[in-house]
DNA sequence: CAGTATCCAGAGGGATACTG
DNA sequence: CAGTATCCCTCTGGATACTG
């Protein structure tokens, strides 16, 4: 296998900040949107990884962040080009889970109902 | 935006297996590999997390394990038909990650040498 | 409203040893 | 060679409080 795309294959995990990254960019993908509806859109994330998230994104130039400097704050993020570009692979995936989703869950149950002694998964 | 397909984007994490599952993944697209050319393959990766994220993918049907009782013993992984179509999504990240690693790259770099005093990323 | 700092629990994941 | 079990540590990430 290539070495080369192995690492690069890495570099992804790497830029997508992890566990929600893609999250926040599929969710960015109506354009433009504060924190606070970013916060509210993405559920289970707290207060400080969404901060955390979104600095990584925009340290990458996947997100742009824009401060508008009244009282109260008010701050907006959208997608960059490349943003843009990563969110169609988001899209893809999810549609990969959208077809897959049931055979999955099937296999997982069939998985964990199997018999210790195998039924079909050894040859020789 | 959408809360169904939010739940559904967090199942690709939850079913992937984590750190390792894409490598993993994108690793068989050769077709048949015994674990230890895998673990030789996949730089970085223990003998543990191998094992146990190569469980996963079985248990959701994304990978197939043979199993050969010779002496010594010999096990092989491939792709299902559903993890063929994954690592499909795969490939489209690591041309994304290609196409855009150098203006990554230098976005970072701009992004850790910019002065505290925002050069032109406020708006009002 | 948005961001930063601190504290702390729990999952992730490596090293090692043992089994078949 | 492949897999399981155990120990232990790091790092992620949540809760909370404070600043602008």
């Amino acid at each position: 296998m290539n070495e080369q795309v192995d690492g690069l294959a890495r570099e992804i995990f790497a830029h997508v900040g992890g566990r929600w990254g893609l999250l926040i960019v599929y969710a960015l993908d109506t354009g433009t949107l504060r924190f606070s509806e970013l916060h509210a859109g993405i559920d289970g994330i707290s207060h400080k990884m969404l901060t955390q998230t979104l600095r990584g994104l925009e340290r990458d130039g996947l997100v742009t962040r824009t401060v508008y400097p009244t009282v109260p704050p008010k701050v907006e993020y959208s997608l960059t080009a490349a943003g843009k570009a990563l969110r169609a692979n988001v899209d893809g995936m999810c549609e990969w889970t959208r077809r897959h989703l049931d055979a999955i869950t099937a296999a997982r149950h069939r998985f964990d109902t199997a018999e210790p002694g195998p039924p079909g998964g050894v040859a020789g």
